[in-house]
DNA sequence: CACGCTACTCGAACAGCGTTAGAGTGCAAG
DNA sequence: CTTGCACTCTAACGCTGTTCGAGTAGCGTG
């Protein structure tokens, strides 16, 4: 039976699941699918496009089919709100996937579903360059959030660095130079891991909701 | 002369500008340093450990003197303003600078620093919590910005992916199938290439500024 | 001066990586 | 049966980060 790309391509994003970005090689992923390594290469030009390929398919996995328009009659701007937070969740399930996005711009194949995208904003009367901005404004706050959010936790993984439990035991030690940076940290633990993300986006997502002339 | 590991971290930096991240090889860098390989691990424990101190610097390079404190007069919320623009700058003028931070946690010495910014938000009458929530949302964004901008570069030095000018010419042969997106680029495309970025962070701090109470 | 000790540098080598060249295998079509 | 294509393999290349153990230069002490 023949090996497909798409197959790969699967397999691959199972297999980073498994070991992470680093421990991702082409020998090992050659392993998995039961077949030597150059063998991929009849398939896939380059490791390189290897990742750009998982990015499509994570970034696809990322836009479930509820999210393509607003539900009737869902504010724009809560739909907005909507998306981000399930591609903020998506991104962040996938083990290092924001790190395997980081590098690679969305393929032509995502023209149409960005044109869409703009439409809907068109209903709601916010013009194409303002829409475009507000959506890459909301990406690149997930983008870094998801990031952050999965270095933290790469951390506490490989355990050899600064993670937030560490950080919380050096501060109880010198809680008279950082008083304030103490109760901020206590108010963060309050409320989940992601809470912060939630409240942080809904500023975000205000701010771009009251600047432009997003008519009545 | 002995070599000192901050001397190979400011060499290591130099060269991370003049070949990009992917070319970082510590070999190189010895040969720049007129020094054999191995010999860095006399002073630095680990590529790892080296990435993480450039980190470092380059992040403490991204916080000039006069954004410690706002100017007499300023507001909170321009300070933030400033701030941010000025790390973003500095990001994306140092090569694969983003990517360098993207994996890197501050160290324990940027715990003063915090500290610090939190006390200027104590002062304009800004709790902890909140002040700590919208330094990461800034940083976030700053961040995933950063990130989307040097991946953008980095397509077009190498060429072979689908940079904006390429996504323009593409998008001219199929003006009826996206016109949406068509006017928004010609958009974009009318101010500078950062100023997407500058409008973002406005509305961005305008949305924390308008949510938590920030007493008058 | 001679001693050893520490600080530092090096050559040689290892396993593992992405990648290529070329030979081999099976299967479908002529 | 033969040809040719689709696909997979073995072997190897150059490169990477990293380790081992030997070597050297300078210094404080006897």
């Amino acid at each position: 039976m023949a090996l497909t790309s798409e197959e790969i391509v699967r397999e691959a994003v199972a297999l980073l699941d498994d070991v992470g970005l680093e421990a991702l090689t082409l020998r090992a992923l050659a392993d998995r699918l039961g077949v030597k390594a150059p063998t991929l290469y009849w398939h896939v030009a380059d490791k390189r496009t290897l990742l750009d390929l998982m990015a499509a398919r994570i970034l696809a996995d990322a836009e479930p089919e509820g999210l393509r328009r607003p539900e009737p009659g869902e504010s724009l701007w809560d739909w907005v709100h909507r998306r981000a937070e399930a591609s903020y969740e998506a991104l962040v399930a996938r083990r290092d996937g924001p790190l395997v996005l980081a590098g690679n711009r969305p393929s032509i194949a995502a023209l149409p579903h960005i044109e869409g995208i703009l439409a809907v904003f068109g209903d709601h009367g916010v013009a194409p360059v303002e829409a475009l901005l507000a959506l890459t404004v909301v990406g690149n706050y997930v983008m870094g959030s998801a990031l952050e959010h999965q270095a933290e936790q790469r951390r506490a993984l490989e355990g050899d660095l600064v993670t937030d439990s560490e950080l919380a035991t050096y501060l109880r030690g010198h809680v008279d130079d950082f008083p304030l940076l103490i109760t901020a940290m206590r108010g963060v633990h309050g409320v989940g891991p992601h809470e912060g993300f939630r409240r942080g986006l809904r500023m975000v997502v205000a701010g771009l909701a009251a600047a432009p002339r997003a008519g009545p």
